[in-house]
DNA sequence: GCCTGACGTGTTTTT
DNA sequence: CACGTCAGGC
């Protein structure tokens, strides 16, 4: 037996070596998935399966990399490069290059990243001269990604009633006429949007047999992460592929089910013994990860879930801290209280800020952590959120290299032409775009010869085109006879672009600066390590992918020592040691959903799931009060989820006993009079079982912009004669504080206040200071 | 044609 | 609060 094998339980042995046929292994949290998915692959290829017949997708780039490192830790480096591994997309975008003809396009074909996407659907909605109120293109662009990730063509959404009818209750009949546009334009454009990448390969493999087989002969094994968070496309490419051996294994957990909203289906994994009878299940339910208390905790808040497989996840671990409630009253509360905890922690632990992490459920939420972390010196690492891919200044060289490689990619274009400004304005550019779509060509063809296409340019400004049509045909030709990284320079100086940035010497324009020579760092390390392999690498090779790498995929100073703060879903297939939780009073749950289907609840405990399963040694949950009251829309209370958390698992931790009830009305801050609340979401304005008295009623639309809600009339504000020195305060900001000195007269007063991130002056007259108790 | 400031609006999660 | 849009000045 090999040696690799003893280091696996019996379940996870039993999951490694059956390779043949259809397996679905269900992996509870912390159970080892990673483990058994790469032994799994070891095991095939030390039993002489070539790497290249071997297809694993993963759900991330980092995920498929970290994957390889450990296989060719055990076979060798050589033998686990040539394994087909990686995410959906880039695995099929790859395949994509290869068979572009069949579909026609061009292997240079460029990758639409969502702000692309909506760039365009935006000109489209324009052009069709549709309302751009109704029609946001962020929604349609989830409505056609909707269909496309079911598989819907355009002439099939078009030729569909029930579509039709759907868009017409939303107010959008358009919708199916923008689709297909939108492809229409894509295809002109010689570029695919995620979601092409799986709608194409689908339509490869349907219509043209030759590439079915080809591809099915090709891959002996598939090997599929993260199952349950696959979409209908996904599934049926897979299905495709292993029509003719079955060799195909899942690795998933139902409960972990956390990517609905970009057309995942539980199903999948509820259901894949329905294409493979003859499969085998393999339960890996031994936690090795958490406590006793986080895996019983985690395991009831998804016991009431109705689509799950049968499953018991248990651990040997110790007991371990139950884990905490903790109720701050604001956000900048909720955040010293985490940072202080870590400091804490770490000093009497002896931990290291790796061993920390944050998680929250929106991006938008870590900025106040943020500062807590900064006042306290704590070393952070953002994840996700603004990407640096999606930083302007990155997306702009980007564009350059995009049209270097396919100067018929129009959102790029449209980018760059005035940037830096080169007196080419939107006059000019509304002429060539609706020139190119009249004629249904790229706006670089229209660009070659405008008075072909009906364009009428003065002669000053067909001058400035041909200088931008000269600049890039250089860059063309430079890409062409230079390694990716040389012509990348060249590139950011001659397009005027890095002179630009390096004459902004704002703070803004300075971290602008340094983001390109991040980046055409980034593209030297690539060009290097492809040299030691010894192959010369081009831009497009650079290039092609980029639109798919996150900021997981800059391993950017990874060995330093810093907590990690990043969002619940990124946070999937990690673990940390000490774990905190923020914003709960959303209950997970942005409260702009108002919608709560049985499906949707499900989902928003598997997410809890995962959250909680992230920790090792302890799980602490913050909530704020003042976010939660003025939301204190029943459905939305933080009390569902944390119900649903045994008690006796949990204990809190603030200095006010938790309470399963909500907060006494008027507990809390006040406002001033016709003042706006300090969070207006939009759950101030719909409707629901209203529980505090001093909120005010919802109302069905916002009566004038900006106004906020009509004033309380019966309100009166504590006088500020009553607060007194050593008094305990809250602020709608600062959170709690105690009043050290107060100075001035009248309604003039000032008082200063010790918060815990720091001492602030306030004025009593404007003072959102309530007292709760005088000490 | 380009720049600037005022105003208004709307906020999940990701490949 | 941060971003996009629009009007007005250069």
């Amino acid at each position: 037996m090999h040696d690799y094998l003893k280091k696996l339980n019996e379940a996870q042995r039993e999951a490694v070596v059956n390779t043949k046929g259809a397996s679905l292994v269900i992996a509870g949290a912390g159970s080892g998935k990673t483990r058994v998915l790469t032994y799994r692959i070891a095991h095939l290829l030390a039993n002489g399966v070539p790497p290249y017949k071997i297809l694993a997708l993963t759900f991330t780039n980092k995920a498929a990399r970290e994957m390889k490192q450990r296989i060719g830790e055990i076979v060798g480096f050589e033998h686990a490069s040539n394994l087909w591994m990686g995410t959906f997309h880039s695995i099929f975008a790859r395949i994509l290059r290869y068979e572009s003809a069949y579909l026609g396009y061009d292997s240079n074909y460029t990758i639409y990243d969502t702000s692309d996407s909506k760039n365009l659907i935006k000109s489209i909605i324009k052009e069709k001269k549709l309302d751009e109120k109704t029609y946001k293109p962020g929604q349609i662009l989830g409505r056609i990604s909707r269909a496309k990730n079911n598989l819907i063509t355009p002439s099939t959404y078009q030729n569909n009633s029930t579509y039709y009818s759907t868009d017409e209750a939303h107010r959008v009949p358009y919708t199916g006429q923008i689709y297909a546009a939108y492809m229409k334009r894509c295809k002109i454009s010689g570029a695919m949007d995620f979601d092409d990448l799986l709608l194409n390969t689908n339509i490869l493999l349907r219509d043209h047999k030759a590439v079915l087989e080809k591809y099915q002969q090709k891959f002996d094994y598939i090997l599929v992460d993260e199952y349950q968070d696959t979409n209908f496309a996904q599934y049926l490419i897979l299905k495709k592929l292993a029509e003719k051996h079955h060799n195909i294994c899942v690795v998933g957990d139902d409960s972990q089910s956390i990517y609905a909203f970009r057309g995942a289906k539980i199903e999948n994994i509820l259901n894949f013994q329905k294409d493979y009878p003859e499969m085998k299940v393999f339960k890996l339910e031994h936690n090795y990860r958490s406590t006793q208390n986080i895996v019983n905790a985690a395991n009831s808040v998804i016991a009431n879930n109705q689509k799950q497989l049968p499953k018991k996840v248990f651990t040997e671990n110790d007991e371990g801290e139950k884990i905490g409630i903790v109720r701050a009253i604001t956000e900048v509360e909720e955040g010293h209280l985490i940072a202080n905890s870590i400091q804490e922690k770490r000093l009497n632990e002896q931990k290291k800020f790796s061993d920390f992490a944050i998680l929250y459920r929106t991006n938008a939420q870590s900025r106040i952590l943020e500062e807590a972390l900064r006042k306290r010196n704590i070393p952070y690492r953002i994840y996700g959120g603004l990407s640096f891919y999606q930083r302007k200044e990155i997306k702009d060289l980007v564009g350059y290299l995009r049209m270097t490689i396919n100067p018929n990619d129009d959102e790029a274009l449209k980018r760059i032409i005035n940037y830096p400004a080169r007196g080419i304005g939107s006059t000019t550019m509304s002429k060539l775009e609706s020139a190119a779509t009249a004629n249904g060509i790229s706006i670089w063809q229209v660009l070659a010869a405008p008075q072909n296409y009906g364009v009428n340019i003065n002669s000053g400004t067909t001058k400035k085109l041909q200088g931008f049509i000269i600049l890039v045909q250089q860059f063309t030709e430079l890409a062409a006879n230079n390694d990716a990284y040389d012509a990348a320079i060249q590139i950011a100086s001659n397009s005027g672009l890095l002179k630009d940035l390096y004459n902004d010497k704002s703070p803004e324009g300075r971290s602008r600066y340094e983001n390109i020579q991040e980046l055409l760092n980034g593209i030297k390390d690539f060009v290097s390590n492809a040299h030691e392999e010894g192959t010369d690498v081009k831009l497009h090779t650079y290039i092609e992918n980029i639109a798919l790498l996150t900021d997981m995929d800059k391993n950017k100073d990874e060995d330093q020592e810093r907590i990690t703060l990043m969002t619940i879903h990124s946070a999937k297939g990690l673990e940390f040691q000490h774990l905190y939780i923020a914003g709960l009073e959303e209950g997970l749950f942005p409260s702009s959903m108002s919608m709560e289907s049985p499906e949707e609840i499900e989902e928003e405990r598997r997410l809890f799931y995962v959250a909680l399963t992230r920790a090792e040694q302890t799980a602490s949950l913050y909530w704020c009060q003042s976010r939660y009251k003025w939301g204190s829309v029943e459905s939305k209370s933080p009390s569902r989820f944390l119900k649903e958390l045994d008690q006796a698992y949990i204990e809190a931790t603030s200095d006010d006993n938790y309470s399963f009830e909500n907060p006494e009305p008027g507990q809390t801050h006040f406002r001033k009079p016709g003042s706006q609340p300090a969070f207006q979401n939009s759950s101030t304005r719909k409707s629901g079982t209203i529980k505090s008295r001093n909120m005010r009623q919802p109302m069905r639309s916002r009566p004038t912009a900006n106004q906020g809600p009509a004033a309380d009339p019966n309100f009166t504000p504590d006088p500020p004669e009553n607060i007194k020195e050593g008094q305990t305060v809250i602020h709608q900001r600062f959170g709690r504080g105690e009043i050290t000195r107060i100075e001035g007269e009248g309604t003039n007063r000032k008082a200063s206040v010790q918060f815990a991130s720091g001492r602030k002056t306030l004025l009593l007259r404007f003072a959102k200071l309530k007292v709760i108790k005088a000490s």
